[in-house]
RNA sequence: GGCGGCAUAGCCAAGUGGUAAGGCAGAGGUCUGCAAAACCUUUAUCCCCGGUUCGAAUCCGGGUGCCGCCUCCA
């Protein structure tokens, strides 16, 4: 039983081998810092922290970098448009980035290194392209020779000569071939800069991710991550860039998501047509949304409306209710019943299930399914008299699991207010006395406060509404 | 023009050769003081045409439609 990974690079599901025994060496493309994120970048946000737990999971010891881009052309504009510095602007929209991704239930990576405090690692790597001739300078930038990478293409699949159909070189470049690509851009008056050996100016944007995930994570990497839209020329660059300079692999698989789409249509910031991020929390629960991105193939497109976030959370809403109903059954619940072994092997065969849908390029979609399917078992389990505690915390245990992996919280229950606990109380005291009117008045009351309430044969239990 | 993806029930979505997972929504039933939750039952031959095969949603060929990359973009 192994890892399968869909790689950009062989267009195949491969077999997932780690450079080093157990160790995963893992960079993820992060954003531009020049505005709050959307929904679209929060995709590869989930899903490549959904992979790294799956594979820490399973055992791996997994060093995750992403970087953040906080220098460049749109913050410069950015920072112009607003009046403020760049470095003011990327500060500010880091911080968001964090508010936004942790409230998602993205772990933080292990380094999140940024292009301004890199940048001797930068300048050198550039350094190292000149002198082995793969770089040159004109007038304070310096390009990449992109035709002296012979590999060029290899991951887009593309032929030079195709791309050079569709390459231009922009008023105010010096290339001197349209395919080549900056490394250094010489400061225009006033701009931010750092100084370098061709004179101030700041990094190209390829440049940066080849830098700093070489410095952090070594010559070749196991997994390199990012958006579709990134597979060229952005990954394409930097294998080349990186691969002239070290001779070796940059990485072993790349893997690319696919975009969120807004009728239809790709939702970029250059379209306009995107969603913020913190907007769709101010709607719906983080989790919904997590849950959402995470019920389609990585690979796939996903369409967003809100009709889905709705069907979304009411799925959510099952599996929850499942874990709940779980618990109250912990108390009323013997040592041992008969049929303990049978449910036991029922619940580890789900399980096995779980990590077979996994192991298969991480297909979440099926692994959801599952989970639904230990949502179907427990509920049915529930409808019997007697339970045994060992199969109920047994059922608990793998929802727990499943949660960690996928980043999702099923126990959302936390103890009741004493005012609560006093109503259902006293309402539990009129329905033995058959004075229904006011039991349902207090469980009117109570859902006035939120608080929905459930008779079963092991007394009252409760949820959020 | 080059490269690639997608088309499965009302909606969402798995499934890459053996007679269609799962979720949401809907219908009927059971349970309940009523309700809720839950359980049971129920809803598709997979865009079209042709081919290969004992057998295809799945492979091949040809159409149609939608989308993406080739230019900043997750």
């Amino acid at each position: 039983m192994s890892i399968k990974i869909y790689n950009t690079l062989s267009r195949k599901k491969e077999e997932f081998i780690p450079l080093e025994d157990n160790k995963v060496k893992m960079y993820v493309c992060g954003p531009t810092v020049y505005n709050y994120i959307h929904i679209g970048n929060a995709r590869p946000a989930i899903v490549y922290d959904t992979v790294r737990r799956y594979l820490e999971y399973r055992g791996y010891d997994v060093k995750y970098v992403s970087n953040f881009t906080d220098v460049d052309d749109k913050l410069i504009k950015a920072a112009n448009d607003l009046g403020e510095t760049v470095p003011e602007i990327a500060e500010r929209f880091i911080k968001a980035y964090f508010s936004d991704i942790d409230a998602l239930g993205c772990k933080r990576a292990d380094v999140h290194p940024r292009v301004t405090e890199n940048m001797e690692t930068i300048i050198e790597f550039i350094q190292a392209l000149i002198d082995k001739n793969y770089a040159y300078e004109v007038d304070g930038d310096v390009y990449y020779k992109t035709r002296y990478f012979k590999e060029y293409g290899k991951l887009s699949h593309q032929s030079i000569d195709e791309l050079h159909a569709g390459a231009r070189i922009q008023i105010g470049e010096k290339k001197r071939d349209p395919l080549d690509f900056a490394l250094w851009k010489a400061a225009k008056e006033g701009e931010i800069s750092w100084d370098s050996p061709w004179g101030k100016g700041r990094p190209g944007w390829h440049i940066e991710c080849s830098a700093m995930a070489r410095k952090y994570l070594g010559d070749t990497i196991d997994i390199h991550a990012g958006g579709q839209d990134l597979t060229f020329p952005h990954h394409e660059n930097e294998i080349a860039q990186s691969e002239a300079l070290t001779g070796k692999p940059f990485a072993k698989y790349w893997m690319h998501n696919g975009y969120i789409n807004i009728n239809n249509e790709k939702m970029s910031k250059s379209l306009g047509n995107f969603i913020l991020v913190q907007d769709v929390l101010k709607q719906y629960d983080p989790q919904v949304f997590r849950f959402f991105m995470l019920s389609v193939h990585y690979r796939h497109p996903i369409n967003y409306s809100k009709e889905l976030l709705d069907s979304t959370k009411n799925g959510l809403e099952r599996i929850r209710t499942s874990y709940i109903n779980l618990k109250h059954r912990l108390e009323s619940s013997a040592n041992l019943t008969d049929d303990d072994e049978k449910w036991l092997e029922e619940i580890s065969r789900l399980k096995k299930e779980f990590i077979h849908e996994m192991d298969d390029d991480f297909n979440t979609a099926n692994a959801i399914s599952v989970i639904f399917d230990l949502v179907k078992n427990a509920n049915y389990y529930l409808e019997r008299k007697n339970t045994s505690e060992k199969v109920i915390k047994t059922f608990l245990q793998l929802f727990n699991e499943f949660g960690d992996v996928l980043g999702l919280t099923f126990d959302v229950q936390e103890l009741l207010d004493e005012d609560i606990e006093r109503l259902i109380n006293e309402r539990n005291q009129a329905r033995k006395e058959r004075n229904f009117a006011l039991a349902d008045k207090i469980r009117d009351q109570l859902k006035e406060m939120n608080i929905i309430l459930e008779d079963t044969p092991q007394g009252t239990r409760w949820k959020r509404g």
